[in-house]
DNA sequence: TCAGTTGTTTATAT
DNA sequence: AATATAAACAACTG
């Protein structure tokens, strides 16, 4: 489910096959993914207006039009698909941006997040401001200066979009795994070698799931196996432990990861 | 029936 | 003030 390479994902399927269509009208089968728009108002800004190349900062997609700005948020069910004109709606289609070669659809079963409505920069600036560097565009040293700055646990930190945009659960468990470092540790504490261990496994783990678009669940990495009944690391072998931190499932190796 | 789910916000507690 | 936790949102799955 979406976390930055995922929505990453949903860029290129609009980069790759929207971008240039004019849109003839806009679906909405389910106004209650639309926030802060009605469906007829949200139809009327956006007809016969253009996609434009689109943005991503953390795990909002913005899809620029010559028109107003579209934002999207996928929650953690939400999904992007281009179909053939007319095809059949799929279980969960909320909004379809209907052009003359093919739709653009936004999925999403249980509707946490939605669409928003941007009609100029500021209007985007309202949503995205609020989010700290993007977490593939974040240099060492701001990452470093970021972590220095907070006072809580290291991973609760990690997902906090105020500091890094774009880090969900999966990843941050996935990126702390990798680096030996416990989700627990304040993340003021880490030695310098240890925020440039974060740092550099941040990067390798998104570019890793940016090819296939998600945390990639193979069985040397701890995506592939935290779910897994009696999980045990992958690396020593050692069972894995789980615990809640920020309200989600959090598994780390007692070994590998030594507070 | 009950617990759990890869995201975010809000209320409450520390 | 900052940090941590739980609940709520909605709709499933095992």
């Amino acid at each position: 489910m979406p976390e930055l390479p995922d929505v990453e994902g949903f860029r290129r399927v609009l980069a790759e096959h929207a971008v240039g269509r004019r849109i003839e009208r806009v679906e909405v089968s389910d106004p209650g993914v639309l926030r802060g728009v009605t469906a007829c108002d949200f139809d009327a800004a956006l007809r016969d207006h253009r996609f434009r190349e689109p943005g991503r900062h953390g795990k909002w997609l913005i899809a620029g039009t010559s028109g107003p700005t579209v934002l999207m948020h996928f929650g953690m069910t939400g999904g992007l698909r281009w179909v053939d004109r007319g095809a059949p709606a799929a279980r969960y289609d909320r909004v379809s941006f209907v052009a003359s070669e093919g739709e653009l659809r936004f999925e999403d079963m249980r509707k946490l997040q939605g669409i928003r409505l941007a009609r100029d920069d500021d209007d985007v600036r309202k949503v995205i401001g609020a989010l700290g560097p993007d977490a593939l565009a974040v240099r060492p040293a701001d990452f470093a200066h970021l972590l220095e700055e907070r006072r809580g646990g290291i991973k609760a930190v990690l997902i906090d979009q105020e500091v890094i945009a774009g880090l969900g659960n999966l990843l941050a468990d996935e990126i702390l795994w990798r680096a030996r470092i416990n989700p627990r540790r304040p993340a003021r504490d880490l030695t310098v070698t240890e925020q440039r261990a974060l740092h550099t496994q941040m990067r390798r783990v998104l570019r890793a799931s940016l090819i296939t678009s998600r945390v990639p669940p193979r069985r040397s990495w701890l995506t592939g196996v935290r779910d897994q009944p009696a999980a045990s690391c992958p690396r020593c072998g050692t069972a894995l432990r789980r615990s809640t931190i920020g309200s989600r499932t959090t598994v780390w190796c007692p070994k590998c990861q030594e507070v």
